[in-house]
DNA sequence: AGCACGCCGACT
DNA sequence: GTCGGCGTGCTC
């Protein structure tokens, strides 16, 4: 193989259309030195033509009758053999057809024909025109021209149009110029920055404590020599693991190299990338979803062209074509949302350790909270465990307080919203002039709407869930489907219509009712995806409440991460056990995560922070590792637990969904694909279902479940893979693959 | 995704 | 007898 260099003959290629194939293709002479692995090309395809990629070069193929590649799309290739490599690997792991993976590879702005650099005429002087004296000898028998180059020697605007404008001028007088060599139009590309406008403050390296350094130390080392490959890096929430990277990354860009850093979405606010911005200026390329298409077709080329050597972005951004790696960052690496889900349903954590791997690059794994998953990897070696006990500035851990709302209930007679403590707490921070930050991961008024008399429960038609009642618009919504009801006036029973409907259940717009009812004075806000429809009006409230115009900010989800506010002091969480009722066994996981994350919001100024942690299972090991902040306490316990059920990650975990209109339909063909799955499955494949998806119902598709366990996923997706290629589905009944699933919804 | 191939019912 | 229905399978 690695003799000679030879001229490759044949070629393979993947066509957009058919699904999960390889088909080899001749070369043409005139296209010989012209094709690389990743290259578009046109192919003749059964009776038509077909738009496809080159997967693979070769010098023979086993079919007889070869047709030859047509021509090549575009200038140069999107992907190289790198990014291929790791596509290819996407597919088989997650059981995804590999035309899918490349998709995903490839940002769709990339990808679409339409898409280009925005280009703009600009107008430069020529020495001529540069001169003074040039413009004094126009200013008669031309005056507008004069007032050109007027404008263009004052540094002024470049665009021809508005230079033109600005002179009082119009496009002709700058023709005419040009026509006279005094200036020069063309046409440049012009880069849509996703940070314009935005005033970016150069900042340099921090002095660090001395544990940042040994982290440091720790990652510099790893990127030179790869020992070891990948480094799980635990700090505490405040210990200054951003410091880190950016350092870590200064040392990369120093041996000429590049990096990619991930964030979960939500982290990726303004004050992070203007963070990366500020100490690497252009050499940062932003990627993520909210930037305009124009922005994200302009970033990812800067990265292509070699003009940015960074990427910072959410999940996708793995895939950026960034060259001669050094090191990928996957920050808060146990954020569920790394999880796509979509085909293919790909965790991007995992997929940059294999993206490390291949490039030979370094990989760090950064968080609060280790997936179990990851610290297990730590444990036994597998990846290096570097730690960050302490805040930086020696900032005290908060303190947390659990709540037994039983008791409390017991106490009141009745079940309150905000305990004693909690009231009094808040209180106290009101007082003071300190800030509260309120959080419960339901949004709505009340969760749902229940018939005293009768029982019943308003449920949407469409999913198999209860509606969520919204006093402000007083409707009644479905958090699944999103459609949105009338509140009835009566019981719809017919043997019922009693009148007097009871709200169960709290949602953030009823602790908000209330906090406002209990503390009349105090000025309280909800931040929750009701309140921030609005394009801006997230960055509102946040900028509102830090500076101060806000006492008390209630919240879901979206509070608990990354923000960091130096006046909160006290952090309540309303209903700690929302989480613990999931019929998934990452509940304990989740819920000692959501409680971490959220009481690391406290505290992070001077004052020491407080959490009140109300609850009904006040003993759950979630919420008592949690008081004490005791990761690793946390850790053996739940370990156990995942061992004697083999669950991640003693092993792996293949959920299929089986979705459909007809519920009979959808159960048949599981108990059939099920039944088909068996025979091919080794010894060690625990195969359980079909069964109802905790979700049985949603947006009117029925949904079962099929949960394989296997100690490597290659045992599960390959039977998976050949019963899949040949099932007869009924109509309108799918399937998705997940492979090491994170919900089982 | 297209498009032919193929094996059954209504028609010139 | 032939036209055409769209179910099934193939495309290097």
């Amino acid at each position: 193989m690695n003799n000679k260099r030879t001229m490759p003959k044949i070629a393979t290629v993947i066509v957009e259309i058919a699904l999960n194939r390889e088909f080899d293709y001749r070369v043409p002479p005139r296209l010989q030195n012209e094709l690389q692995i990743g290259t578009r090309v046109v192919v003749p395809f059964g009776h038509s033509e077909a738009r496809g990629y080159v997967t693979g070069l070769k010098e023979t193929s086993t079919y007889a009758n070869l047709k030859e590649i047509r021509d090549r799309v575009g200038k140069s290739s999107l992907i190289d053999n790198r990014i291929m490599e790791l596509a290819r690997w996407v597919g088989e792991y997650y059981a995804a057809p590999l035309e899918i993976a490349v998709r995903t590879v490839l940002p769709s702005v990339v990808r679409k024909k339409g898409s280009g650099f925005k280009e703009r005429l600009m107008v430069f002087a020529t020495e001529a025109g540069g001169d003074l004296l040039t413009a004094e000898a126009l200013r008669e028998k031309a005056p507008k021209q004069a007032a050109v180059l007027d404008a263009l020697r004052s540094g002024g605007q470049t665009f021809l149009h508005h230079l033109a404008r600005s002179a009082g001028a119009s496009d002709a007088a700058v023709r005419a110029l040009e026509k006279k060599g005094l200036v020069t139009v063309s046409r440049e590309a012009q880069m849509r920055d996703p940070m314009k406008g935005q005033n970016i403050l150069r900042s340099l390296p921090l002095e660090m404590m001395p544990q940042q350094t040994d982290a440091l130390n720790a990652i510099v080392q790893s990127v030179d020599t790869l020992k070891p490959p990948v480094i799980l890096l635990y700090g505490v929430t405040g210990s200054g693991k951003t410091e880190v990277y950016l350092q870590a990354i200064q040392h990369v860009l120093k041996q000429g190299k590049g990096a990619i850093v991930l964030v979960p979405e939500i982290a990726l606010t303004p004050q992070t990338t203007e963070r990366f911005r500020g100490r690497f200026g252009d050499e940062i390329a932003i990627l993520h979803s909210n930037l305009s298409e124009g922005e994200r077709h302009d970033e990812w080329h800067r990265v292509h062209e070699g003009k940015a050597r960074i990427v910072i972005g959410a999940r996708s951004a793995l895939f950026a074509p960034v060259r001669n790696l050094g090191l990928i960052v996957v920050d808060e690496e146990h954020e569920p949302s790394y999880k796509q889900d979509e085909t293919p349903r790909y965790n991007a954590r995992d997929v940059a350790v294999m993206r490390g791997r291949m490039e030979k690059c370094a990989v760090v794994l950064g968080t609060a909270t280790p997936a179990l998953e990851s610290y297990y990897n730590a444990k036994i070696g597998k990846y290096g465990l570097v730690k960050l006990p302490h805040r930086v500035d020696h900032r005290q851990m908060p303190m947390v307080r659990v709540v037994d709302m039983r008791i409390e209930a017991e106490r009141e007679g009745h079940v309150n919203v905000l305990s004693r403590e909690l009231a009094v707490a808040i209180q106290e921070r009101l007082d003071k002039g300190e800030q509260s930050l309120l959080f419960l991961n339901r949004r709505g008024y009340s969760t749902s709407l229940i018939c005293p008399k009768c029982g019943f429960v308003a449920e949407c038609g469409n999913c198999s869930v209860a509606m969520t009642y919204h006093r402000q618009t007083e409707k009644l919504i479905c958090h699944i489907c999103g459609i949105e009801k009338k509140v009835p006036d009566r019981c719809p029973n017919p043997d019922c219509r009693d009148p007097a409907f009871k709200f169960v259940g709290v949602g953030t717009q009823r602790v908000e009712t209330i906090v406002q009812k209990f503390f009349p004075k105090a000025r309280v806000q909800r931040m929750d995806s009701d309140t921030t429809t609005q394009k801006n009006s997230h960055w509102k409230i946040l900028g509102e409440f830090r500076t101060g115009k806000i006492d008390i900010l209630i919240g879901t989800q979206m509070i608990a991460k990354g923000l960091h506010f130096p006046n909160v002091t006290l952090v309540g969480v309303i209903y700690a056990d929302s989480n613990l009722h999931m019929p998934d066994f990452r509940a304990a996981e989740r819920t000692f995560q959501l409680l971490t994350q959220v009481a690391g919001r406290a505290g992070r100024g001077e004052v020491k922070g407080e959490v009140i942690v109300q609850t009904y299972t006040p003993h759950h090991p979630a919420v008592q590792a949690a008081r004490r902040l005791d990761y690793e306490g946390f850790y053996d316990q739940e370990i156990e637990f995942r061992r004697e059920l083999s669950y991640p990650p003693f092993g792996h975990l293949v959920c299929l969904t089986i979705k459909g209109l007809s519920e009979d339909h959808v159960r048949l063909s599981g108990e059939v694909l099920a039944k088909q799955l068996e025979p091919l499955m080794p010894k060690q494949v625990i195969l359980a279902g079909p069964s109802p998806a905790p979700l049985a119902k949603a947006n009117n598709y029925y949904r079962y479940q099929i949960i394989l366990r296997a100690p490597a996923t290659s045992m599960m997706t390959n039977p998976i893979k050949n019963v899949l290629k040949t099932f007869k589905w009924p109509d309108k009944v799918s399937c998705a693959v997940d492979v090491d699933a994170l919900s089982l919804m």
